[in-house]
DNA sequence: ACATAATACTTGCATTTTGCAAATAAAAAG
DNA sequence: CTTTTTATTTGCAAAATGCAAGTATTATGT
């Protein structure tokens, strides 16, 4: 077998790639961390500051200042817990939404011009093979370590 | 079938954690990029500034810099090729490669525990699966165009 | 109850990273 | 032998980073 980290490495970069390029809606330019930091604000329910910065394993006092900017392109609202005033829960605008959603659309149809080299049984092994991948990174504490099941 | 975008995310994401913290050799601090410039220096035979900066898919400007740091920290050579001088040929030194190594063996380690969580079909499942992938990405123009077979 | 500690987040730097524009230097083309 | 092209490096000026310190709010101990 080749080497397996060859496998991956590239596999990675790749991605870096494509997410590089994914990332521009209506004119605006959302940068790489801006695009997950969306992504992640809308796939938790009402996250606070650090549920989100945990999830994407930035420093927390970075983290703040991206939120800071993402306000002020008026993507992401910053709402005070009535539960506990020193939290932060972080929504989407209806602006955040529509450029959240152009991201997605990007990626889905950069996903499936790269699914389109392949025949159905193939796309159906790669897309278990993540599943697989992904459940096996959630179970090791040694690395990978996102709170995301 | 679930949002394919997800799985890709999240896969991505966790790989970025993975070789954030992934890259500390002897007491010295590797960041992720200057990882992915010595493995690509390595990989490439004899490469040139251009040819590992597009590679990376990082501008040049920031590249030359980073080389620059690289070399203080005395992890590579830069030596100007004989037959065109205006190009630079870069190459790891002794001590390079054996930064080079440990990190190529915590990244086998990591994936051999990821792996641990699989049993053998699986394993192959997936490692057939990422090659596919890598393939599949390599015939494509539209994004992630990485200039490596 | 009230001082002390812990938590969630923000700001002050000081450093590093980034990338465009412009400079340099060498080869290729006309 | 001038003009273009190519490979790489610097000059900024803007953005991102992270530690230490600050603020505000809740939890804990006596």
């Amino acid at each position: 077998m080749e080497n397996l980290r060859e496998l991956f490495q590239i596999m990675t970069r790749r991605f870096g790639f494509l997410n590089k390029y994914c990332c521009i809606s209506g004119g605006r330019e959302i940068s790489l961390i801006q695009s997950h930091i969306l992504y992640e604000i809308e796939r938790q329910h009402k996250p606070s500051m650090q549920q989100v910065s945990e999830a994407l394993g930035t420093d927390i006092t970075t983290f703040s200042r991206q939120i800071q900017t993402l306000m002020k392109m008026n993507l992401v609202k910053k709402t005070p817990d009535p539960e506990d005033r020193r939290v932060h829960i972080l929504s989407l605008t209806p602006e955040g939404k529509e450029v959240a959603a152009t991201i997605d659309q990007q990626m889905n149809a950069y996903l499936d011009e790269i699914f389109s080299h392949m025949n159905e049984f193939e796309k159906e092994t790669v897309i278990r093979s993540i599943k697989l991948l992904n459940e096996a990174m959630a179970k090791t504490d040694k690395c990978c370590t996102t709170p995301l099941g």
